[in-house]
DNA sequence: AACCGACTCAACCGCCTGCCT
DNA sequence: TAGGCAGGCGGTTGAGTCGGT
């Protein structure tokens, strides 16, 4: 049983390409394209590689006009709104950030970008809430954090405009349109056919059928652990009252970013905040609940130190 | 200088989907 | 219509690097 392997395993290179191996590559591409056959390329090339990893070596670092690294704030927002909206479809994301792979993405995402967030939710959870809690267990803590969502809308909607209002930020305004309009619109433009029923899996379903040439996984993503995968699905939630698209587009934002500062307080509740980057804040390891917070309050995205 | 843990990121793995026959 | 194949994708891994002790 089993899937049948794309290549034979033992005759291939694996590992880091050489110098001389990207350098076949990338001349031949060049000059002669893929020839829509990455299986059979590493044979036309004389090269001991799988085709999947030539097609990854390209993609993700010979072709042209890729950036590596330096990420700007403007990406950062970029990424951030998208995840909050999509969830962890790396592909999406970086078609909106030219010169991003999915790879570069999704690796800076799980590397920094989540843990910026974290921190900055994390202090910012500590520090200006004034609901008391006490630190129960593990269980609890989900419904004390559902506690104080339901109390705190008025604060979610504070963090909410300054992710989707230009005007709290540099990001400009023809760039805000560009987060908005390719991913977001198959959402508004079907809602009677797209993730109107609280039937998760019929709502995916629905979503394959209309939106395959977006990302092929939306079940996977449902079934996923990460931060904020389910976002879309929230939307059923929202928009059943809202037949203005924009009012839909909001609510439908709101909703992913709801349902991601949920996730992002729960971690921050549930994990060992030595993992998320609370080193050398002020910010107890064991009894951080029981802390006088105020409302969620103003708190930017960024560090702009 | 040596060790060690944390972090980064290139690369791999395996699943899903669409296309072709 | 079913089955096989290749492309595409997201999750995960592990080697290399960095920084602290």
């Amino acid at each position: 049983m089993g899937r049948a392997p794309c290549c034979d395993k033992t005759a291939v290179k694996k590992g880091p390409w050489s110098t001389e191996e990207d350098a076949v590559l990338k001349s031949y591409i060049e000059k002669h394209g893929t020839g829509n056959n990455w299986i059979s390329l590493p044979q036309r090339i004389g090269i001991k590689r799988c085709g999947k990893s030539c097609r990854l070596r390209w993609l993700n670092y010979l072709r042209p006009n890729l950036k590596h690294g330096g990420f700007t704030d403007e990406e950062d927002y970029i990424i951030c709104s998208l995840y909050i909206t999509i969830g962890s479809r790396w592909s999406i994301i970086a078609s909106q950030l030219p010169g991003r792979t999915d790879n570069d993405i999704k690796n800076y995402w799980n590397t920094r970008l989540k843990k910026k967030l974290l921190s900055k939710q994390g202090k910012a959870f500590h520090q200006q809430l004034n609901v008391k809690f006490e630190r129960g267990t593990t269980s609890s803590s989900s419904s004390q954090i559902q506690m104080f969502h339901d109390e705190n809308t008025k604060s979610n909607q504070t963090l909410y405009n300054q992710v989707v209002d230009p005007s709290t930020t540099s990001f400009a305004m023809e760039e805000q349109s560009m987060i908005k309009n390719p991913i977001l619109e198959p959402f508004y433009w079907e809602p009677n056919n797209v993730l109107f029923d609280n039937d998760h899996d019929a709502a995916a379903s629905s979503y394959h059928h209309h939106h395959h040439h977006s990302s092929p996984s939306l079940n996977s993503m449902s079934s996923s652990s990460s931060i904020g995968t389910n976002s879309s699905l929230q939307m059923s939630h929202y928009t059943s009252n809202h037949n203005d698209h924009g009012d839909q587009q909001d609510m439908f934002f709101m909703a992913g970013f709801e349902n991601f500062q949920a996730e992002l307080f729960d971690e921050i509740a549930n994990n060992n905040t030595e993992e998320i980057g609370f080193h050398g804040t002020e910010m107890p390891n064991n009894n951080y609940l029981d802390h006088d917070i105020s409302s969620f309050i103003d708190y930017p995205l960024y560090d702009n130190e």
